[in-house]
DNA sequence: GGGTTCTTGATTATCTTTTCCCAAGAACCC
DNA sequence: GGGTTCTTGGGAAAAGATAATCAAGAACCC
């Protein structure tokens, strides 16, 4: 069904090899250092093609566009960089979440995402 | 330098009594229970002139356009109903957050997001 | 009450992200 | 190797949210 081709290829090996969660555009810069005639609609359908064989996950983020990350991973949450805007993951989970969910509510997920400076760019 | 007119007092009020975010359209539709020949346009205006008198409030939602509060509650979270698609403000803030930050990030702030049923929308 | 200035409503434009289209190129299979 | 089918690249187009435009209407001030 689906073809090896040198740009899928290209696509993959970024998304494993950044370790966070990627925008259609960092995936395109990055994977246009192995394939560097890839365009951008060929990362749209790649990035569908790869969700729909469960390979990929959609990281959604609040007030930014979606980014992707390889999935299987267990849950696990995300850290923004203001500075630099990348995202990293973050291992754990906050305490109990139950106990903060109103009354009658039915708690079935949640999302947490912490907001900051990371390591390389804490300028101290 | 604002005016006092009929729309404005409109989008308040409907704000004021929803108590909790709305989405740009979900205030025009109450706000047309006021002034019915209330446009969208105004709605996104009056949006912008109540930021800027720090009246508003914006609420970003992962995957989702913002939705607007009053201004001034307090740390809260939010909860999301999947089957309404309304968002409810929630109490209270799990555990120890700084505990997960990784190694050398500076966490300045948090946003915790809970999905699942409404209290109106459980239907058991 | 009347003039000045701000606001409104409707439409059009814009912006961003994502998808479509299609001819050219590449992968797969025998 | 050659044919079939899938994939690609680039530009155009769609989709959704928000902002600009402008004439008409409303608020404010004296």
């Amino acid at each position: 069904m689906h073809r090896d081709t040198r740009q899928r290829r290209a696509i993959r090996r970024a998304l494993e090899e950044a370790g966070h969660p990627l925008s259609p555009q960092e995936l395109l810069d990055l994977a246009q250092e192995e394939v560097k005639s890839l365009g951008i609609a060929t990362v749209y359908r790649n990035i569908r093609a790869l969700q729909d064989d469960g390979w990929l996950e959609t990281v959604e983020l609040p007030g930014e566009p979606p980014r992707y990350e390889v999935a299987g991973k267990g849950h696990h949450h995300h850290f923004h960089c203001r500075d630099c805007d990348r995202v990293f993951e973050v291992e754990g989970c906050p305490g109990n979440i139950q106990a903060i969910t109103p009354d009658g509510f039915k708690l079935e997920r949640h999302e947490f995402v912490l907001y900051g400076l990371c390591d390389s760019c804490t300028g101290s």
